[in-house]
DNA sequence: GATAAGACTCGTACGTCGTACGATTAAATT
DNA sequence: AATTTAATCGTACGACGTACGAGTCTTATC
C-alpha cells in the first residue's frame, strides 16, 4: 500500500530549494505541507472560483509538481473540504463582553459565520457536501451551547439547531449566487418584466433588485429566534 | 454561425428510426426533443448522481450521438439548469379547498418545494446556481401574492420571500446531504463522540442521530411564519 | 420534379483534467 | 555504510466537454 499522509503535523524538515547552494531557503518555496496547500487553495478559489481550481494550477502556485499534492492529499474533493472548513474557522466573539446575552451571541455568531463565507464566495456553493470539519462542528458546538444555557430545552435543542443552521446557509447560499453586478441584476429584472406578465407581484416589488441583503438576513433571523425562544 | 435552437417548440416533423423499413416508429427512438432530454437527465440524474451526469451517458440513453444534443442545448451546464427547473414543477394546492388560508397556502408551497427536490436530491446540490427558471419564478410569484395577500406590507415583502426561500434552501439542501444511511449517521456520531471531546454538546443532544427531519422544518417554518406575520 | 435552404444528427478529434504508477532523491534510522 | 521511510514529480492513461464539419432528411420555392 502506498505511503499516505494522515495523521499529526510534525514536521519541520525536508528542504528541496530551487536555487541549489544558499545554505537557507528565505523565499522561493518553503516545502509542501497540508497547510500551505488549503492556504493556496484558498486564495485560488477567490482568484478563480470554483472551476478555477485544478490541481496542476494549483501545484503550479506552489511551486511544486502537480502530483505531489497527492501526498498530502487523497483527492482534489478533500482539497474542497479543506478549504471550506479552513474558511470557517471561528475566533469568537469580541471578548470586551465577556458574558454577553445569549442572543447576541448568537446572533454575532451566525453574522460572522455568514460573512466569513461570503468573503469566499466559492465556499458557498462547496456547502451542498457533508463537510463537518472542525471549525464547523466547533460552531454548531458553541450554538448548541449557547441556545441551551438560554433555557432551549433538550427536546427543541436539535430543531434549533438545525433552523438556525438552515436559515444561515440558505442565506448565504441565496445570497452568494445572486450578488449579480448592478448590471446583471437590472438585466435580470429586465428579463422578468420584458419576458413575461407572468410574475406581476415579484416584478412590481422588484424582488431581484432589492439588495438590502445584510438587513433582510439581520430581520429573519430576529424572526427565527423569537419564534425558537421568545424574549420574555 | 452554426444554427442554434431557442424559441418555441413547433416540431411534429422528423423521422429517424433505426430500423429502416416500417413506416411507422412505435418505439426504439422517438426524435430528439428539449423535453425527451431533459426528462431523461433527470432520470439519469436520479439514478447515478450529479456526476453520474455525462453528455455522451445521456446520448446513450437516448439513443442519439453524444454530439446531437448540442443542437439542442447549448452546454452541459444547460442541461443541469434546466434539470433543476424542470423538477421544480409545482402543481398548486389541492383543489378541494379553493380559497385556503393564507398560512396553509404557504406551509403548502413550501413543503411541497421541499419534498420536490428531496424527490431527486440531486437537485440540492444545483441550488447554488444562478438559475432563476420558470418554475422557480412560478412558485415565488405565489408566495409572493399569498404573502401580500395576506397583509404584508410592501416593504416587509421582499424580506419575507427571501427569509422564506433562504430557510427551505438550507433545510433542503442540509436534508439533502446528511441523509446518509443509518450506519453512515452511526460512524458520525461515533467519530464525534470518540475523536474528541470537544463537542460535548452536541454529542450529548445527538444531533447527528436526529432524523426527525419533516418535523424539524415544520416546527421552524412555523416560528419564522409567526415573527413574518404574527397570528392574529 | 428540380433545387436550394434550412433543420437536425453524429463521427472524429483536440485540449484539458484527475490521477495511477513508478522512478527518484533526500532524511532518518540502524 | 546500508536500509528504510518521507516526500517529490515526470510520464502517461483514460475520461470528459465540445469545436468542427460532413452528412442526411424535411420543407419551401420555383
Amino acid at each position: 500500500m502506498a505511503a499516505k499522509r494522515s495523521g499529526a503535523e510534525s514536521n519541520g524538515s525536508g528542504r528541496r530549494g530551487a536555487s541549489p547552494q544558499s545554505g537557507q531557503e528565505p523565499r522561493s518555496e518553503p516545502t509542501l505541507s497540508l497547510e500551505r496547500i488549503v492556504a493556496t487553495a484558498v486564495e485560488l478559489l477567490d482568484a478563480e472560483g470554483v472551476d478555477g481550481l485544478k490541481m496542476r494550477r494549483l501545484a503550479d502556485r506552489l511551486g511544486a509538481g502537480a502530483m505531489s499534492l497527492y501526498w498530502h492529499v487523497g483527492n482534489k474533493e478533500e482539497v474542497f473540504d479543506l478549504a471550506l472548513d479552513a474558511v470557517l474557522e471561528y475566533r469568537g466573539p469580541p471578548e470586551i463582553v465577556e458574558s454577553r446575552d445569549w442572543r447576541g451571541e448568537i446572533v454575532h455568531l451566525l453574522e460572522d459565520w455568514r460573512a466569513s463565507m461570503l468573503r469566499h464566495p466559492w465556499s458557498a456553493s462547496l456547502l451542498p457536501r457533508r463537510a463537518l470539519g472542525p471549525n464547523i462542528l466547533i460552531r454548531l458546538e458553541l450554538l448548541s451551547k449557547t441556545l441551551s444555557g438560554a433555557g432551549v430545552t433538550d427536546a427543541d435543542l436539535n430543531v434549533a439547531i438545525w433552523s438556525l443552521w438552515n436559515y444561515v446557509i440558505g442565506a448565504t447560499i441565496t445570497r452568494a449566487n445572486f450578488d449579480l453586478s448592478d448590471d446583471d441584476r437590472a438585466a435580470a429584472q429586465q428579463r422578468l418584466t420584458g419576458l413575461s406578465q407572468h410574475y406581476p407581484t415579484i416584478e412590481r416589488s422588484r424582488l431581484l433588485l432589492d439588495n438590502d441583503w445584510d438587513g433582510a438576513f439581520r430581520k429573519g433571523l430576529d424572526f427565527l429566534l423569537d419564534g425558537l425562544a421568545p424574549r420574555q
